[in-house]
RNA sequence: GGAGGCUUAGCUCAGCUGGUUCAGAGCAUCUGCCUUACAAGCAGAGGGUCACUGGUUCGAAUCCAGUAGCCUCCA
């Protein structure tokens, strides 16, 4: 093992990953053991590892590697998701650059182009992740278009189409005129944008004059069906019945009336065009109006609009406005702020619109998913989120599930040339549906009919995602009881995902658990927060404020960026990243990594006899409370705090505090040589195994650093090709003494305040001080002098009943402890400081004294409130009478 | 517009069922140190009317109401 001054995290990441991989330790088949599983978050292939997901991937990695140590047998299934919409997009894209038109091409070859391209880029995140130490079972790497997965999903469609949970209709959807399809709900992000609210003067048709309508898309005036009035506005009561003619296309609609419209918004007259607002759809089914759509799935105007046919809707509002003026009817522009909805993947402005489409009925589903959640069957960690979900189920609208576009799963739906519809995965299958239907279909051939042209959503394939990685083949048949892998592995144990997918992935897989399985996916869902820059802001390609991942995994090595990450993330809490967590988190590898130097320099007297009994005594009681705190943390999944507790313990306690208690002494000689005492056999045997559960205790954190250090033959001796950390079995709290850690709580004080004193006094840490103590408590200083010699360079250390002269004194809790330091001692100034903290403890004292005089304290508060309040009063009382009687005596 | 959440040291956050073991942690800052594990370090120190205003209570960072600011989700 190299004994370089740093830890270099590349050379252990090299080393210790194919290692891993190659004995097979991230590789789970079922056994008699309890399973501990985790499916991964499907990322999208067209992705690159951001900031998310390292969070996330760490979460999730630190969680199964614990669960491995533990005993269990830990199985994190990886895979990807096909994200029909963005990879179609960017196959598309690519096509395009090289000349070939999506148009030009059949389907077939355009999934060929597909495949090709997933071929290419689709395992990079994956790639990326074993950069972080992620320990999946990468035999069992899964992607939501496997053959076996498709199945899954054309199973799936057809059994809640037989159940009628599948049905096809006209809706108004939204509409991405640039990825041409449509998308679902949670798919349209809304963001106010600064827009334009056009006012438009609309004639009266007999001649009488005009009304204004006010509207933000001047641009469909054209497909106008009516406009619409407040039947209770004054203003317009004259028009009621009346007809209107709308501006540069001079078509006569009817003047209607409905309480829907707002009277003191705009004008108070509404342009309704059923076509192009999901509002005016419903007002215009409710006053039966004709519905004209002029817009064209791109987005440009159709021959409907008899004007600026072809034109982009954008392009047509500015010219339309234009237009307008022209004709003196554009009565006024003014600035207005709204929402508008733009698609997730493409960005473009979404356009509502009405079109045949698949729906998922989601009351039926919903119901048993809300149950698991309001039961405790699935916990939402933090539980804030509970609210969050059960509001959204209670309101949940149907799932839009048909995608214009070829790259996905395709709808099994098979149509006869009459149009009538059957849902079967085959063709065949669906010829002998339709005979079965009706005798007319009896010479029905696989030539005349079609299947729909569309595919599934995305996440209607991962939704099944925990259960298909597993059995892909449970989803046809009600009798299947699937395999024993899902019998084992299912269902999971966590979900670590972003809050951002509750509704889209979590709910939905929550949904299809309780429907195939009768059984909620996981017990518990980790919602990690999202990874914002230092100034709040979402990290994201176009601020360009994220940093490369894989960059910073070569700065500051794996195990660092993984601590960093963790140290800035409350559960359920967004976090505000920031390199220099990183190099905190290096900077404890390399604190751990010289420590285990240190220790490995020392050589070892076997005859010597122990003279550490009582560091080591309060080291092991110290652990083991520190283990008891860090079991309840992980279970209450406060991943960061329980970190935070290791590195405390690892740096406060065990490298400033124990190994410098036990750390033998230098000698120098005359000469200019020196030399170092040995220590004891039992101390070192003692530290060595400390080390091992310290290195065991961080490994879930900092794989590669704790792999690296647990196979140092001169310290741990030669392991076995399969004895290694990631399978070694976790510390466990075993009870400890209390006592060993509150009086070495009062040794650790002497030692600060000693320090402390030098500081002042400018004395210099190697000059040796005398320190006598008058005792008062029942604390055996003299045990510990040791201790204090190498800690504090305490050279004399004696118990006293008379105290000193020429000594600057503090308290330990009751004990006088008085340093010898002749002259340099003011005995003005430590007057004064003890007169300070005389009143201190007189304020105290009275604040006390009137909570304990107080009869309603008395008679209120709990028996162990007052006990301690008597204590608290009996303590200070002890301390203002020791330092009276200093004072008096000074 | 509806629902939920947040506001504690310069920064990021802990503070469960109210009671100085409740005002804490890490980082940053300041001071002194290259002391043969570590300057990616050691030792010490200084930072907070717990957003604001009222209320409940013997007692409030903690419970309740209102105000302000920020965030998220849904329309």
């Amino acid at each position: 093992m190299s004994i370089s001054k740093t830890y270099l995290a590349s050379e252990a990441e090299n080393k210790w990953y194919p290692y891993w991989m190659e004995k097979g330790f991230f590789r789970s088949v079922p056994d008699e053991r309890e399973p501990y599983t985790i499916v991964i978050p499907p990322p999208n292939v067209t992705g690159v590892l951001h900031m998310g997901h390292m969070l996330n991937n760490t979460i999730q990695d630190v969680l199964i590697r614990r669960a491995r140590m533990l005993g269990k047998n830990a199985l994190w299934v990886p895979g990807t998701d096909h994200a029909s919409i963005a990879t179609e997009a960017k196959v598309v894209a690519k096509l395009k650059e090289e000349g070939i038109e999506k148009s030009a091409i059949s389907r077939e070859e355009f999934l060929n182009y597909a495949y090709e391209w997933k071929d290419k880029y689709g395992g990079i995140i994956l790639d990326q992740l074993k950069k972080l130490g992620a320990s999946c079972d990468w035999d069992r790497t899964a992607f939501t278009m496997d053959p076996g997965m498709t199945e899954a999903v054309l199973d799936t469609f057809i059994h809640l189409y037989e159940k009628g949970l599948i049905y096809r209709g006209i809706r108004m959807v939204n509409w991405d005129p640039k990825g041409l399809t449509a998308v679902s709900d949670e798919e349209v992000i809304r963001k106010e944008v600064n827009q334009k609210l056009f006012y438009i003067q609309y004639k009266l048709a007999d001649g009488t004059g005009f009304v204004t309508v006010a509207t933000t898309r001047p641009e469909t005036i054209m497909a106008d069906a009516a406009v619409c009035v407040n039947p209770n506005d004054e203003r317009y009561k004259h028009l009621h019945g009346k007809k209107i003619v709308v501006p540069l296309i001079n078509k006569e609609i009817p003047i209607i009336c409905d309480e829907y419209v707002t009277m003191d918004f705009g004008t108070g007259c509404l342009k309704v065009t059923p076509a192009h607002d999901l509002n005016d759809y419903e007002l215009g089914v409710k006053h039966k109006l004709p519905v004209i759509d002029i817009i064209n799935d791109n987005g440009t105007l159709n021959e409907k609009a008899q004007i600026l046919v072809n034109e982009d809707r954008f392009i047509a509002r500015k010219k339309i406005a234009v237009m307008l003026e022209e004709a003196g009817q554009l009565e006024k522009v003014e600035e207005y702020k709204s929402q508008v909805g733009f698609s997730e993947r493409t960005d473009a402005v979404i356009e509502p619109k009405l079109s045949m489409q698949w729906f998922v009925r989601m009351e039926v589903l919903a119901r048993p998913a809300l149950d698991a959640v309001n039961d405790g069957e699935v916990n939402l960690i933090p539980d804030k989120y509970i609210n969050t979900y059960r509001h959204w189920m209670e309101n949940v609208k149907d799932w839009c599930i048909s995608r214009q576009l070829w790259w996905g799963q395709q709808i099994p739906a098979w149509y006869a040339p009459n149009g009538e519809i059957v849902v079967a995965k085959t063709a065949a299958e669906a010829i002998e549906k339709f005979k079965a239907k009706s005798t007319e279909y009896s010479g029905l051939t696989a030539a005349e009919i079609k299947q729909d042209e569309d595919v599934v959503d995305t996440w209607f394939s991962s939704w099944l995602w925990p259960i298909s990685v597993f059995d892909p083949t449970v989803f046809g048949d009600k009798n299947n009881k699937g395999n024993e892998e899902l019998n084992y592995y299912y269902p999971t144990n966590d979900l670590v995902t972003a809050p951002e997918i509750l509704f889209f992935w979590v709910a939905r897989m929550i949904m299809a658990g309780k429907e195939f399985r009768n059984q909620a996916p996981f017990k518990n869902v980790y919602l990690t927060g999202i990874v914002r820059d230092k100034l709040g802001r979402k990290m994201s390609k176009s601020l360009g404020n994220s940093p490369d991942p894989i960059e910073l995994i070569g700065k500051y090595g794996a195990d660092g960026v993984r601590v960093g990450m963790l140290l800035c993330s409350p559960a359920g809490n967004d976090l505000m990243f920031d390199e220099s967590y990183c190099e905190q988190g290096r900077n404890f590898a390399n604190k751990i990594w010289n420590a285990f130097r240190l220790v490995k320099g020392w050589k070892v007297d076997a005859n010597s006899s122990n003279e550490n009994k009582k560091a080591n005594e309060w080291f092991d009681a110290r652990f083991n409370e520190s283990l008891n705190e860090i079991e309840q943390l992980f279970e209450s999944y406060r991943l960061s705090e329980a970190l935070m507790t290791i590195y405390k313990l690892i740096w406060d306690d065990f490298c400033s505090s124990y190994l410098e208690m036990i750390k033998p002494t230098y000698h120098k000689l005359e000469n200019g040589d020196s030399y170092q005492d040995a220590i004891d056999a039992e101390t070192f045997e003692f530290v060595k195994n400390k080390f091992e559960d310290i290195i065991k205790l961080i490994h879930p954190f900092m794989p590669f650093l704790s792999e690296e250090l647990w196979h140092d033959e001169e310290l741990f001796g030669e392991r076995s090709e399969m004895e290694c950390c990631i399978v070694a079995s976790y510390p466990k709290a075993k009870a400890y003494n209390e006592k060993d850690i509150t009086t070495m709580q009062n040794i650790l004080q002497v030692v600060s305040e000693m320090r402390n004193i030098r500081n002042t006094k400018q004395i210099a840490p190697k000059e040796g001080l005398n320190l006598s103590i008058k005792n008062n408590s029942k604390t055996d200083y003299l045990l510990y002098a040791l201790i204090l010699k190498r800690l504090a360079t305490i050279e004399n250390l004696q118990m006293v009943d008379v105290v000193p002269e020429n000594a600057t004194q503090f308290l330990v809790g009751n004990d006088e402890c008085f340093v010898d330091l002749g002259d340099t001692v003011d005995p003005a100034v430590e007057k004064e400081k003890m007169e300070k903290e005389l009143v201190y403890l007189h304020g105290f004292l009275k604040s006390v004294e009137a909570k304990l005089s107080n009869e309603r304290f008395v008679s209120n508060a709990k028996a162990e409130v007052i006990d301690n309040e008597k204590k608290k009063k009996a303590d200070a009382e002890q301390k203002i009478a020791i330092i009276k009687e200093r004072l008096l005596k000074m």
